[in-house]
DNA sequence: AAATCATTATATGTCCGACAAATAACACAT
DNA sequence: ATGTGTTATTTGTCGGACATATAATGATTT
């Protein structure tokens, strides 16, 4: 706790005692449960005010890094992956580039799944599925409703059975919808051609993929689902000529 | 039943004034570019002392959503969509069911990612990644130095022109790594065992699918060059019984 | 002696005032 | 009009003070 002491007054004071917080979390080895020096001897190890401190502290409190019970002092503990993200996913605060991102992002890790979900699919799932499709409420060219999407595809994720990603979809969904919305101009004659030539592939259909344990149909049923979504970046995205 | 007494009996004013500041961005439709009220005003106006106010900024600073500059005021500014996260993917600071679930979400995304990469990828793409395999280092039983693994899966990402995903991959990557060593015990003779029967996948064979333009192919490659991991993961999670 | 209750000491949460540093705005000189 | 110096303002940092909660200790009761 000797070494910590900051010299460079470029960054600010807090973004620093940050990085040494980490820094010696890290280098001590310390983990979820391990307790910290209280506030004080920080402060004076680091050889700033308690204000700093506290501020940096507050940063890593809100990743859930750090709890702090009074008197108790504080304990190291696991932090929440996303919970930073959770903050700031909102569509207003974000450039259109970062949402195109955040849609393709989507869509990759929805059709990557399917591996995943043909692993883990069990008769329940099955006829919790079939609920969905069953109640599932269509509007005009076999678009769905937001709910009866959120929905289906929510239960997708769940039966991956990893938490970390149905977080992950659960904070980017607002994106999709918003997308969704404020282009509709693009999507709603997209979906509505497909609807008429019947080439849109309907949560049913993937629902009968998945019934016949069909993973490369499955697998080609949500790329088609996901059509408008591709050729809808393709275009927001037309020169990707980095390097 | 003694876990679950309630400890943190308030929540904080910070917590409380840092979900303020943010429904107040949100309700006045307030995004990048736009300034806020100074320190004094805010902490007035939210009935908190200063410090308290300078705790929940220094938060929102931390994801880049404010910008501040001395005498100017405070900005909103586009939020980094991964910089929480980035402090806090620390193989030590996460559960195993966390580092496995983050295994799991990269896999899945990495196969996903597929369809994207075949809808961008160009000659210079192509000659990149030959360099790479040419250059690669291989130890025994086809394994790859974690540098190729790194060159050749970031040259992929890289192909999706999608940043976030890329951004999102370098931070998650040292996970994978640690995993391989952590578990190495399960994965050399599997890869030992795949190597001899000549059935693993290997960049090369990765890239001639590339090259012919073999969708179909390129995917079960990519699936098959996953599978330690995905067996890996159903090992380790063998009862997934939610619900 | 064991259990219960009251007191004390201590760590975090919050407030406040002060000053430093940076710089936008203004005033002034040429 | 241009350049220069001064002033005012805003954020960054410090330190002290008190509130609150509670672990630790000691006092009281049974």
């Amino acid at each position: 706790m000797n070494d910590l002491r900051i010299v460079n007054h470029q960054v600010t004071l807090v973004d620093q005692v940050e990085d040494r917080l980490l820094g010696y979390f890290k280098d001590n080895n310390l983990g979820p449960g391990d307790p910290i020096p209280k506030e004080l001897e920080l402060a004076e190890a680091l050889g700033v005010g308690r204000s700093v401190l506290r501020e940096a502290l507050s940063r890593l409190r809100m990743l859930g890094l750090i709890e702090t019970r009074t008197r108790r002092g504080m304990l190291l503990a696991e932090p929440s992956l996303l919970r930073g993200m959770k903050r700031i996913v909102e569509p207003n605060m974000l450039s259109d580039k970062t949402l195109f991102n955040i849609l393709g992002f989507r869509v990759a890790l929805e059709i990557g799944m399917s591996e995943m979900i043909f692993q883990n699919l069990n008769k329940k799932h099955i006829e919790d599925l079939e609920d969905i499709v069953k109640r599932g409420v269509v509007k005009k060219f076999s678009e769905y409703t937001p709910v009866t999407e959120y929905e289906f595809h929510t239960k997708l994720y769940e039966v991956t059975g990893n938490s970390t990603i149905m977080e992950f979809q659960a904070i980017i969904r607002p994106v999709s919808v918003f997308l969704k919305e404020r282009f509709q101009d693009y999507f709603l004659p997209i979906n509505k051609e497909l609807s008429k030539a019947g080439k849109l592939v309907s949560h049913k259909d993937l629902l009968d993929f998945l019934k016949k344990g069909d993973k490369e149909g499955f697998r080609r049923g949500m790329i088609d689902h996901f059509g408008p979504y591709y050729s809808f970046l393709k275009r927001e995205n037309p020169f990707e000529k980095k390097n």
